[in-house]
DNA sequence: GCGAACCTACCGGGCGGTCGGTAGACTACT
DNA sequence: AGTAGTCTACCGACCGCCCGGTAGGTTCGC
């Protein structure tokens, strides 16, 4: 369904058409446009203009502009599950497993934040089933990183910190480089994902002494929430 | 121009009260409809329904679309200027004035985040002009962090943080509570304060002594790969 | 009777989406 | 070789709907 799954069967198949270049193109300006102007401002003409077709045109190859949106945010979640998730998986010290996570996801923002950016923002413009099925990945993941951290808990690497809290605070830390980051800015996209990495170990990870009194102690419990 | 300032216009010149109630509740539903729904998908009807008037009746008290929006976050400045930065400027110490920025703006979300959070998600709906306006009082903003990390870093107790940086992930670490807190839920607002400020706090203090200095786990990013 | 506070009725326009085509490449049959 | 049919990749014209916004009342308290 997805740009890279047709990509995918083009390989497989040998069925190689211009379609699924083409269909790649439509899918890739739909991601940067919608992510520019957002996606209810963003006309289906926008979009057609911007490959160089009708609108008419445009439709032999899209179901919808609902449709287009929920294939972008699902190539969007593919990435973050082939890219980060799983890597991430395979790492079995918590802390690296944490580095992990966060460097990764911070990369793919600064590479090209389009599609990864349209997955939070736009989530109100997809069909109801659509976005119930993109909310439990999202929830997937922010859950990953939640018992990542509460493994770092175990280890007496992290004290007093919610972890459903802390992979919120994390993830928003992350979410938000697309912000700012701009490619041709002062810093670079590695020392970016660096600083925002180690901000985020340090975030999370216990002072020696805490010599930082006025926090109270009810900091123990768990807590389960929320939605979106 | 905005809510707060026809409130002091009213106090001031003890004319017309009851119509200033409605100008403000007018702004606060749009303000909260606006953060469910988004600026764009939002319709001028949804808002006069809401305030049980007509469309045409709205118009009597407001100029149009966009001067509503603009006023909303006018008046979401005016709040963080006064709930936050003033009180903040206040704080000589960096490392107390840092803990007050973020623990006064992140309670001010877990209050209310409608009008904070179309501040930052709405913009392009803005005329340029307005845009230009509500972007350079958010610079100021930012600055204003990245200057107390810059002192907490002359003073020593920061090693190796881009200012700027820093600041931009504080805040969209306490700017993404408004996309997960939920008053009902399990944790409090105070609770999810504190939480939130003792994460930044030590996402930004140096821990006695870097262990993790040279950065000596791997991140699971080979460095230096050029896209596009 | 006058202004503040609304309403009904309407406008031009842009939206997402559809319909009926058709140029041109390719195949199939004679 | 010619030609009829087929399929892909598109386009111009159009539809109904709803949008932001307005013109011109009407109601009502003073």
């Amino acid at each position: 369904m997805t740009a890279l799954d047709n990509a995918a069967l083009r390989a497989a198949t040998g069925a190689a058409d211009g379609e699924q270049d083409r269909r790649a193109e439509i899918y890739r300006s739909a991601a940067r446009i919608f992510h520019r102007k957002g996606y209810h401002a963003t006309s289906i003409n926008d979009i057609a203009a911007a490959v160089g077709l009708t609108k008419a045109g445009l439709y032999y190859y899209i179901k919808g502009k609902q449709d287009l949106l929920f294939a972008i945010m699902g190539f969007a979640m593919d990435q973050l599950d082939e890219q980060v998730i799983e890597p991430a998986r395979r790492v079995e010290d918590p802390q690296a497993r944490l580095e992990t996570i966060v460097a990764r996801h911070a990369r793919l923002i600064t590479q090209d934040s389009s599609a990864l950016t349209i997955l939070v923002n736009e989530l109100e413009g997809l069909l109801p089933d659509d976005r119930a099925d993109i909310i439990g990945r999202q929830r997937d993941y922010v859950d990953f990183i939640a018992d990542t951290l509460a493994a770092l808990r175990d280890e007496g690497k992290v004290l007093g910190l919610d972890p459903t809290v802390g992979a919120f605070s994390l993830v928003g830390m992350i979410l938000w480089i697309s912000r700012w980051y701009r490619a041709d800015g002062r810093l670079d996209g590695d020392e970016v994902v660096a600083e925002v990495t180690r901000m985020a170990i340090s975030a999370v990870l216990n002072r020696g002494e805490d010599s930082n009194a006025g926090n109270p102690a009810r900091t123990g419990q768990p807590a389960k929430e929320t939605r979106e």
